[in-house]
DNA sequence: GGCGGAAGGA
DNA sequence: TCCTTCCGCC
């Protein structure tokens, strides 16, 4: 299986599960795709990072941290795509910590100029409008048990929050998946691989993640979740459900994140929350 | 360096 | 809404 993936980063005729971990077409979608809005600045920064432009940013040494290794190159870069000459390194800053609120990103306490993405929050404000929860239980065996108490009618959440996302996330092996535990999938047809700069996530030419696994998996399965299902159990294992951020999104997953990103359901949940991920 | 308030623009 | 710009504080 061939595809020709194509992506701000560039053409790749390759197969789409080859060496890494994927991320969803919505993460590279370049700024100037007919139908998206401007470049946002994670965008932006997942683009260079998938591009492997370690001059100005790199991957860091955890999950999702990043290094900023030219703050002054980095603005500058990022200027250039906002059309904003007087871009500097402080104004950019700034606006990386209103992520912070947004528990988009992080500050790696006590590392010069690293962040840490919350890749599962990602996940969750960009992936709006995924059926509501009867939806899921009436069309397709979700791949986790489903309690009575959420079937029966009071306790089925309208957009996809509560008990169920709870449950999704406890279920995940990696946030990535969430989308695909949810059965709905992501726009995935030119999906391409990213150039090996994802932190701890290579997919391992392990015996036994042969394709003809990939088979096996439901149709429709995206090209993520089977490059994340060519992850050997160890590599999962060396990956606690708190590193992954699992523990922040459980807490928090009671918001109800629709269309948007916006949020509704529980009040006082999330927002309310620690800020800490760790 | 890093933080966050405030005002304002698109 | 998502920054951009400016600024004072630590």
């Amino acid at each position: 299986m061939q595809c020709n993936c194509s992506s701000s980063i560039g053409s790749f005729p390759s197969p789409y599960w080859s060496r890494t971990v994927l991320f969803p077409d919505w993460a590279y979608k370049p700024a100037w795709s007919p139908g998206s809005r401007q470049v946002q600045l994670w965008h932006f920064l997942l683009e260079l990072l998938g591009r492997g432009e370690s001059g100005a940013i790199g991957w860091g040494g955890e999950w999702g941290e990043f290094v900023i290794r030219d703050p002054e190159r980095l603005a500058r870069l990022w200027g250039e795509r906002k059309g904003k000459p007087h871009m500097n390194y402080d104004k950019l800053s700034r606006a990386l910590r209103y992520y912070y609120n947004k528990r988009i990103l992080h500050k790696t306490k006590g590392k010069r100029f690293t962040y840490k993405f919350n890749f599962s929050k990602l996940i969750l404000v960009n992936y709006p409008g995924h059926p509501p929860c009867h939806q899921l239980i009436q069309s397709t065996p979700l791949p986790f048990p489903v309690l009575p108490s959420e079937v029966g009618g009071a306790r089925v959440p309208q957009c996809g929050g509560g008990a169920m996302i709870d449950r999704a996330l406890q279920s995940a092996t990696h946030p990535l998946m969430l989308p695909y535990l949810l059965q709905k999938p992501l726009p995935f047809p030119h999906s391409h691989p990213v150039q090996g700069h994802f932190p701890f996530l290579p997919v391992p030419s392990a015996p036994g993640s042969s394709y003809s696994n990939l088979r096996e998996l439901p149709a429709g399965c995206a090209p993520a979740t089977i490059a994340a299902l060519h992850l050997t159990p160890n590599v999962w294992a060396t990956k606690s459900g708190k590193e992954w951020g699992l523990n922040n999104i459980t807490r928090t997953s009671s918001l109800c994140v629709g269309q948007g990103g916006k949020e509704c359901g529980d009040k006082g949940v999330g927002r309310g929350g620690t800020d800490h991920f760790e």
